[in-house]
DNA sequence: TTTATATATACAGTTTTTCATATATGAAAT
DNA sequence: ATTTCATATATGAAAAACTGTATATATAAA
């Protein structure tokens, strides 16, 4: 993984959340991710390919939703790079963790319960 | 240090670079910098001045020379990704190193000889 | 003083990035 | 089959970032 790479995927703010959040969930769809930063479809979902074609996500499909999870095969470096920025920077997904554990009917369990 | 400030800072690849070699170094001027990277003065005193705004250099006049170096109060989290950037992607810095060692009548040496 | 060197900044043009809106796709439910 | 829901992508416009050139400042040397 490129350095340079790597920052630039990190230094958008929808981007930087998603990442973060995925990271710490093990795993978030992009419904999931909408509610959590309160934003609107396309910008969530143009961010996550973005991160994707970065070689930080990859993603697996099940039913309608498509889960968002790290690349199995991301650097240690990268890895703890983003466990560090979680464990140093706890306001900064404060909120949107918030709102994740506001929401309701999250597809996991509608998943889960069949 | 707000993770989206630091993480802007780094996604250009001026500025990464420039970053990196200092915290290498310790302290390094922009004429040094110039010839580490191969890049004009405009561009890399721009780019110094931006990591100065964004919290993570300061700098420092002796003579006609400006030194900067990591902010005295950087975060420990800050620091400790720097120094696992270098330490995990040795290739990235490579070539500016050489040509940083390559330079003949570097600044230090001839503000060390008064 | 004048000249040379190191650095900073202002400016204008260009490129890159981001955005919202509209639309396409594909799976599930009716 | 049709509708609904989740997601992806295309498009064109707006905003942000980066660039080189020109110029300003400040120090040092002549």
């Amino acid at each position: 993984m490129n350095p340079l790479t790597l920052f630039k995927c990190l230094s958008d703010d929808t981007r930087l959340r998603c990442i973060l959040l995925i990271k710490d969930q093990g795993e978030l769809c992009v419904c999931e991710l909408m509610q959590a930063l309160e934003q609107i479809q396309p910008k969530v979902s143009r961010n996550l390919a973005q991160l994707k074609s970065g070689g930080l996500l990859s993603s697996r499909k099940q039913g309608q939703w498509v889960y968002y999870h790290l690349c199995d095969d991301l650097d240690v470096w990268a890895n703890e790079l983003l466990n560090a920025t979680i464990e140093s920077c706890p306001d900064f997904l404060a909120e949107n963790l918030r709102n994740l554990n506001n929401m309701g009917d999250r597809p996991e369990r509608v998943s889960l319960c069949c």
